[in-house]
DNA sequence: ATGAAAGCGCTAACAA
DNA sequence: TTGTTAGCGCTTTCAT
């Protein structure tokens, strides 16, 4: 069996109060009984079990990361930040892949609600919105990530997602671009990167043309199809910017096809910056969020709302960067 | 206060007994009590709590995974796949990243020890031997994922990386290739992978030249390193065999810096089909592994040694096969 | 069919 | 400085 806090106080020849306090280093102890209690603790390898503990309302270090799936490589890239800063805090990170479906939301958040946790992430998107209502209510620690909820009071963690749609419309703009198409999701940083779009378009003096404003599936072959119409117009974009890589990539797939140079006859940027720019050729400029930091972000502040109770509500935006590429160049 | 099975109890003018019996389904309880139970149980929104009754030696429900880190795609989807499998059995996944650091692999699972997960998968590569050891030597369910221990007896799902390489090589040899280089990494899967693109260049009668063999490191600017290496030999290899998706890709960039051309003077093929294959271009030929079923496989066998305490020890290896896309031809 | 009660491993208030 | 003890919320044995 392994030994327990009953045993070490045993052979210490000391109540287990006295374990529990050399364990969890509060109360006075002398520094002999530390270092006697010390030594069987090392010789029996003793573990001291987080359940017991979290049962005397203590926490449970675990936090749930709701987050829609994996195969958009900018979501490997939220969790290994996130997990990476949780660590640093003493957190581990219990992965929930919604895909999109809220059932399954509702599902995690109950399940995980049953298994103790100490507070949500919610990363991307999350249809639920009455399970988010439910755990605001009941005052459970919650923070969105890249994702903000403006009707609902809950503290979010994200990148500027206008200021970056205006950045890589206005790189696109200082091309020399002026019909520029966009291709957006239907989700809430996208809207707000096609704002960003419009916003830049109009400082810039140029009527935004409708017909320029695609909306996608967040597949990469959605994604293509959608490029394909958009270099199918009779009157043909000479940029197009892409709300996330993959819609960016499926663009560069619809022009390599219908045999437009990339970037003599189309400029492309996308958003996101990962390391799909790398590998695919050209490199693709794209518009970066500082992920590491926003996932040390959004662990500081869960943690004081886990520790310290915080009850601050905050949004928190981030500055996004471009990072140009091969995919842009002057307008020919 | 979250309602408590006393609430429940005391509401429905029964014992935290019968309750418990209502929730666990177990025991016998009259309809017209488990009615009356379901209904309080309904009403307070009654959670039970997972802690308490994994301190009653019930399970927590939870599963460390262990994996080096999200940079490589194909972890990525070893992940979705888990959590996928995982979902489906009840179990949720606690994601531990390594970065391939024996102290962080320790740490870790010291950490979920005290957590009292149920088990562990470690997957794709593990360093510290010694604390594998202890987990079997503390008959902790273990399964590695994708990656095996030969010298130890515990349990892998991976899949036959001996295969996959024959297969790879093979198909390069039927297209008329002679000359292959190969570029592997460091790790139990590449160099299964390595004999096995020797044992088809020996099937097929020729002589394998050691200076086409090389070894990089995982990342991707390594990889192209590696690869350019490889294409500045006097005497050129006309097709490159890469030990996964990231040494091919970096392989390409090679030639392309080089003005090889893809596949007219030089063939390609990757192993993992990960979804760089398909937004390279010329697409990449890759050898596939059944992510999926491998998932679904290596939580059978843990939940299999969770919950039954099963014992028999196993290396499941399942088949690989290759998705021939635009990187490999004939040789000209 | 139902309930009383012990106890999982730990913490913390209180006593000594 | 150290120990006694009550309980966190649940399961389970043993009575009834």
């Amino acid at each position: 069996m392994k030994p327990t806090i009953y045993d070490i106080a045993r052979l210490a020849k000391v109540s287990t109060a006295t374990v529990s306090k050399v364990i969890n280093n509060n109360g006075k102890i002398s520094i002999n009984t530390r270092q006697r209690v010390l030594k069987i603790i090392e010789e029996l390898h003793y573990q001291p079990n987080v359940l017991a503990s979290a049962m005397k309302g203590k926490l449970t270090y675990q936090i749930a990361l709701l987050i829609p799936d994996m195969d958009n490589p900018i979501y490997a890239q939220y969790l290994k930040s996130i997990e990476a800063s949780g660590q640093g805090f003493g957190f581990s990170i219990v992965l929930c892949s919604t895909d999109n479906d809220p059932e399954k939301e509702a599902k995690h958040i109950t399940l995980m609600r049953q298994k103790q946790v100490d507070g949500f992430i919610i990363a991307s998107r999350f249809k639920n919105t009455r399970m988010l209502e439910e755990l605001l209510k009941d005052e459970v620690p919650v923070v969105l990530f890249a994702y903000e909820k403006p009707e609902l009071l809950i503290d979010s963690v994200t990148v500027d997602d206008y200021q970056g749609g205006i950045i890589a419309t206005e790189h696109l703009l200082a091309l020399g671009h002026r019909r520029i198409g966009v291709i957006a999701e239907e989700t809430f940083s996208s809207n707000e990167r096609v704002r960003g779009y419009l916003t830049a378009l109009q400082n810039a003096g140029i009527d935004p043309v409708e017909s320029l404003i695609m909306y996608s599936g967040h597949k990469i072959d959605e994604a293509e199809a959608t490029g394909g119409r958009l270099l199918d117009l009779a009157e043909r974009p000479s940029a197009i910017f892409g709300c996330n890589d993959i819609l960016a990539v499926g663009s560069m797939r619809a022009a390599r096809i219908r045999g437009v140079a990339i970037p003599e006859e189309l400029s492309v940027v996308g958003f996101d910056n990962t390391v799909w720019c790398k590998i695919i050729h050209p490199e693709l400029t794209s518009v970066a969020m500082p992920v590491g930091d926003l996932g040390q972000k959004v662990m500081e502040v869960i943690v004081n709302k886990i520790e310290r109770g915080q009850k601050i509500n905050q949004r928190i935006r981030m500055f996004p960067e471009i990072k140009v590429r091969a995919t842009t160049s002057n307008k020919q």
